[in-house]
DNA sequence: TAGATTGTTAATCGATTAACAATC
DNA sequence: TAGATTGTTAATCGATTAACAATC
């Protein structure tokens, strides 16, 4: 049964359609135009069943002789995630991650591009970054405005987290991926994903310990 | 009820203890040595049971008057995340990521430390970059070795990921902390943290178009 | 005593996996 | 028909939250 309604699929299940569609890139430039929940579970290190869950979950069916076919696998998968106007994306902070994160999206997605950065450092802005304007911190409301940017990546130092996720906000943002090690506390109709590089080593740390 | 048996606390609690003391570091800076569940929950965006509950697991008590002590909540998160020896890890990839985390992490764990950086570029090696001594890749089972590394963090290109996870694993590493977007399938025995920002970022557009 | 808090079990929620029918 | 595969429900597992007793 197809469930029409995205809006109220799995969290996890959207996290892995984004890599299945990347995979799928991957397998389309080998010239492979089908491909069996075995071979994509294995790709991505899942049960196979869990495949056919997700693929199930977003209305896609397959065959049994030759699998799930790839660019309409492709194709769905855009339809869901992606935005059809596209999204906007500002980054918080020109020191090393930022300046990483911009340069490994550069040109990437189509409906999903950073368009600005911003720093309160005048050496880091009004310059062009990886092919990305920046900004000074003062220029927050005018640039999210004109630019129509929805989501800012944070990757300001901890002290000034709290403050330049206000400007944001006040600034009309949706969405904030926040990569300081400060967790933010955020109005209800405002989407916060959050990663802390710190967190993620010390667990590995205890995980090898034992 | 104390639970001695460190190695079975739920995932989510380990990553949250790694984060409760970052906090607790905070509130004793501030002269503050006691701390109420619903205070901690504040700061981290949970509730105070669950900050209870966590706290239970570890076997750590508290009292209804004061809540918490912090020093001694700090200790025990120490004895139960730190290895008591300390630990040592590598970074593969000194490209921008591969340096923000190497001087973001500086100096900052005690028992944690970044010790060795490795790129296939040999500009960037054979020199010290943030306090840290990087080498050629050729040197990989040798550092590895001498300095006793057990963590390499993974920030190369994706097409290098497989193989050059695998010269780590051969040099006897045994957790990799995988930032490359390609998804590892290691040994049982070794451990595994994975984090892709595209998938997330892609994640947060999803949640914010609806 | 009333109010605020800790500590703990049971219920619920969310995600994964097992089991199996249906199809090629 | 036998074997491999998809599609789907039910069972299980893991994590959070509700409920409440105990204590200061």
């Amino acid at each position: 049964m197809t469930n029409k309604n995205h809006k109220d699929l799995p969290g996890k299940t959207i996290e892995r359609l984004s890599q299945y569609r990347r995979l799928l890139y991957n397998i389309l430039q080998q010239n492979k135009h089908n491909v069996y929940s075995h071979e994509l579970a294995a790709l991505m290190n899942l049960t196979p069943v869990q495949v056919r869950r997700d693929l199930m979950l977003i209305g896609h069916s397959g065959s049994q002789s030759k699998g799930y076919n790839v660019k309409g696998l492709i194709t769905l998968i855009g339809r869901i995630i992606d935005s059809e106007t596209g999204q906007k994306v500002a980054i918080a902070g020109l020191g090393n991650l930022g300046r990483a994160i911009m340069s490994y999206f550069s040109g990437k997605r189509e409906k999903l591009s950073i368009v600005a950065g911003f720093d309160n450092d005048t050496q880091k802005t009004e310059r062009i970054i990886a092919g990305i304007p920046c900004y000074h911190i003062n220029k927050i409301q005018e640039v999210i405005a004109k630019e129509n940017i929805s989501i800012v990546i944070l990757t300001v130092a901890p002290e000034a987290a709290h403050e330049v996720a206000r400007l944001f906000l006040d600034a009309g943002v949706k969405g904030i991926l926040n990569y300081t090690s400060v967790p933010l506390t955020l109005p209800d109709n405002i989407h916060l994903e959050e990663y802390d590089i710190v967190t993620s080593l010390e667990k590995l740390a205890f995980l090898v310990k034992e």
